[in-house]
DNA sequence: AGTATCCTGGAACCACGATTCCAGGATGGC
DNA sequence: GCCATCCTGGAATCGTGGTTCCAGGATACT
């Protein structure tokens, strides 16, 4: 090993993944990354490859790193609606407050926008849906065997209606809503399938 | 007036818009809708002023044209829950068949996209999402009246979270979701806030 | 019919997009 | 300490972006 890299590519990746999270990949240029890492063109493309590759790892890092985890830990929770109203709680105080304020979700950014053509980019939002879908019916089911859930509510269909709910607010979120207002939506939501609705 | 326009700019800003709603602003070149419309850019620029222009003229088309009516409608009709079911159905139908099929909503898109930067665009999606909002809260109260809401369920709260629910099926929509399954899901949530949940 | 006015076609313009290349420098094994 | 190997810096490349300009042609009023 002649050499070795002076900068941390992790570092890097993750500059470029905040700009690709809040300008889309379209109108972030390489500019933009060479000059928010501080390193050179040279070393951006011998490490990552080319735009489409760094925005395909920026995505993925993404959902690996910032998705993943408060998806599993709503998977392996097992409290039931509590799960789901801390996982909201969560979810809009990250959208609404913070570095990454009105920035949105990066992948629901990414089904939005044109970075949609992309095969692999398809792939890896499928993907992503399907996770946070299936995490909420486990903590739906939860809820069920709890007794949480009013009668005639269905685990499978609700965990549909809620993450198309998380989608809405990670769109709204977006337009700089106001994080109140989120949250009593999501409390409506809440209220109406769990067992004793609000009076 | 010595001379005449040689085509029917309303015919031309429509098919601007059909490119713009499918690919977005940032990927849509001068040449795409130069292309696209046949006619040649100095028409285009005298006619438009500009790439923003054209593309502000364009989405403003879509929500008076395109989404305007569709509120409207749910709004004025006093049938209350069949109102909202029927309304989903139209937008369901609307985005997984026919010639905008796997378009999604341009307003969704351009919330999500880079297009959101402009300041007139996000005055436009704004009043957009106020006015679905309105309709949908003008047929819950109607469905209050005629006695179809469960006890409990406010019709402010509950617009809201129909309207981030419309949200996340235009989201979903572009990624070919199948118009069954957000059927299902629809009616899911209708279902809950109905006085008689499905049993 | 003449003419001022506007529209059209095409080329030209300028800036910025992503990407590549080469010289120079640093590194670690022998 | 030498050298092959890789990294770095900056310039150069080539395409494409949006926008403008000018000559030519068509129009409607006088």
């Amino acid at each position: 090993m002649p050499d070795i890299k002076h900068f941390d590519p992790d570092a890097a990746l993750d500059t470029a993944l905040r700009l690709f999270w809040r300008q889309g990949m379209a109108t972030t240029g390489i500019q933009d990354i060479v000059t928010a890492t501080g390193l050179n063109r040279s070393s951006l493309y011998a490490t990552f490859g080319g735009k489409r590759e760094l925005y395909l790892a920026a995505l993925k890092r993404y959902v690996e790193l910032r998705s993943g985890p408060k998806y599993r830990r709503l998977a392996e929770d097992g409290r039931g609606l509590p799960a789901v109203a801390d996982f909201f709680d969560g979810l809009i105080a990250a959208r609404c407050s913070g570095e990454h304020a009105g920035w949105g979700c990066m992948a629901v950014n990414a089904q939005a926008g044109a970075e949609y053509g992309d095969f692999e980019v398809r792939a890896l939002l499928e993907r992503h849906h399907q996770d946070l879908r299936d995490a909420l019916r486990a903590a739906l089911v939860a809820a069920e065997e709890r007794g949480q859930l009013a009668p005639g509510v269905d685990p499978g269909p609700t965990a549909d209606v809620l993450a198309l709910l998380a989608h809405g607010v990670n769109l709204r979120s977006r337009a700089g809503a106001d994080a109140r207002a989120l949250r009593a939506t999501v409390t409506s939501a809440l209220d109406s399938i769990g067992r004793s609705p609000a009076v």
